[in-house]
DNA sequence: TGACAAATATGCGTTATGCATATATGCTAT
DNA sequence: ATAGCATATATGCATAACGCATATTTGTCA
């Protein structure tokens, strides 16, 4: 036990001893049926080569929102972006130079976004997207594989980080109309269900879908509708802007 | 900008200007049909003479969860309590002395605990136990009063978190058992109704909630009931410890 | 022009919820 | 000992939400 002491209040303030701090960013988006993330390979050691989260060390002039945007900015080549707050990880064994403290977050894109940087991994060896896995029934680790199904193992604790956010946003959809941000500022009521079923793993009855959606106040429709679907053309929906009542 | 150059990739890691890193805990009790919190008076600047959450840095060998432990210890003399991580918060201003980011808690404690605290409070002046107010229905801050009902500026931006705490705490009674950290060991229907309707804010149907609450599964009945209430007395009930299938 | 596929609408049984009412039971005052 | 009290507990019912099945509508394509 060594508690500040009243003699030198700001003797913390004064050490150098401090766990050096970070954010890393869950970046998530839908693409035929399948919920993907992006990775990025390590140069460096620890870890070099193996894929992590994008992150990079939180700046002394830079609020943790402005680290996370220099983050996606510099590393996936991503701007205004959505994103939150997702949970803080402090273990002391994290990365094996010296104690660093994570401020995770997830960051969700809609599919034409998510196109770009699926074209940007094409051409870069560094950036990779990787279809995320359900976890089991049981809730257990999320295994990730890449293109050729091979187990990957992520560095530091980031595969732990990984099933966090996706059990977060599994969570959100049940109480927040979150899905608007997977998906392009105009959608169908059943594009928007596939994004539901994709995230959280399994079907959803059509009609309540609808009825809950409708019902909520969350939807607005444009009066536009579908175009050169092969059938009847499906009415347009935006998400309304929450006024601030 | 400014990053990480592949040149020195523990560039970061060397530097000594990083933020300092604490953590900052919103310990909660209901008491008397009132939801309370526990605020400690500050002796140093800045800030001095300010009520604010119980808080410290983290040391650079503990995980955040033993630098609540250890804050829980020190500063409210308490052991042994149930807490959860709630919210990082980071803006650059938040400690005028030098950048500090805090990654806040919540902790939970049952009204016989509550006591020693509020006894505690009753001998030293550097403690307090406070009555959280009622976010308007509008949602607004949370303003605190003393028991003088004089409005209490809390230090740094406390007051902030305070109010996050309190709205987590709502939203996790709806979907989690979390209200039986409130609660001694065992405790009535009613008794746990009280709770929830004290950290709600509103009432609640007695029927629907004995219904959810014994469909749940979370309940188990201990048997025993209550003693010397002077009309009929009701089962003692206590929280089922979760089977992790 | 008709087949097709999905959108949209309607109906209905099941279940959750809110409310009202009736009965049970330990304690207390007389 | 007993009547009355206050709350626990049980039952019934109207309303709303939900899952499921079925019918109808409407652009597109062969």
């Amino acid at each position: 036990m060594n508690p500040i002491t009243p003699q030198n209040p700001n003797h913390d303030l004064d050490h150098f001893e401090r766990p050096a701090l970070t954010v890393d960013v869950v970046l998530l988006g839908v693409s035929e049926d399948s919920l993907w993330t992006v990775l990025v390979r390590r140069a460096e050691p620890p870890f070099a080569g193996k894929w992590t989260l994008p992150g990079g060390f939180v700046r002394l002039h830079e609020s943790l929102d402005e680290a996370v945007e220099r983050v996606l900015s510099t590393k996936v080549g991503l701007g205004d972006v959505f994103f939150e707050q997702l949970y803080t990880f402090g273990e002391l064994d994290r990365d094996p130079r010296t104690r660093v403290v994570s401020v995770a977050h997830y960051a969700l894109v809609d599919p034409g976004r998510f196109e770009t940087i699926a074209e940007s991994a094409a051409g870069h060896r560094g950036i990779a997207r990787i279809e995320v896995p359900w976890e089991g029934e049981t809730g257990g680790p999320v295994e990730v594989r890449d293109a050729e199904d091979r187990a990957l193992a992520l560095g530091f604790d980031h595969e732990g980080i990984l099933g966090v956010a996706v059990k977060r946003l599994r969570g959100k959809l049940n109480y927040t109309p979150v899905g608007y941000q997977l998906l392009p500022e105009r959608f169908t009521l059943l594009q928007l269900q596939r994004v539901h079923e994709t995230v959280l793993g399994r079907p959803l009855n059509k009609d309540s879908f609808r009825r809950r959606m409708l019902a909520s106040g969350d939807l607005e429709a444009t009066g536009r509708r579908q175009r050169d679907v092969g059938h009847r053309p499906a009415e347009l929906y935006r998400f309304r802007r929450r006024s601030a009542i």
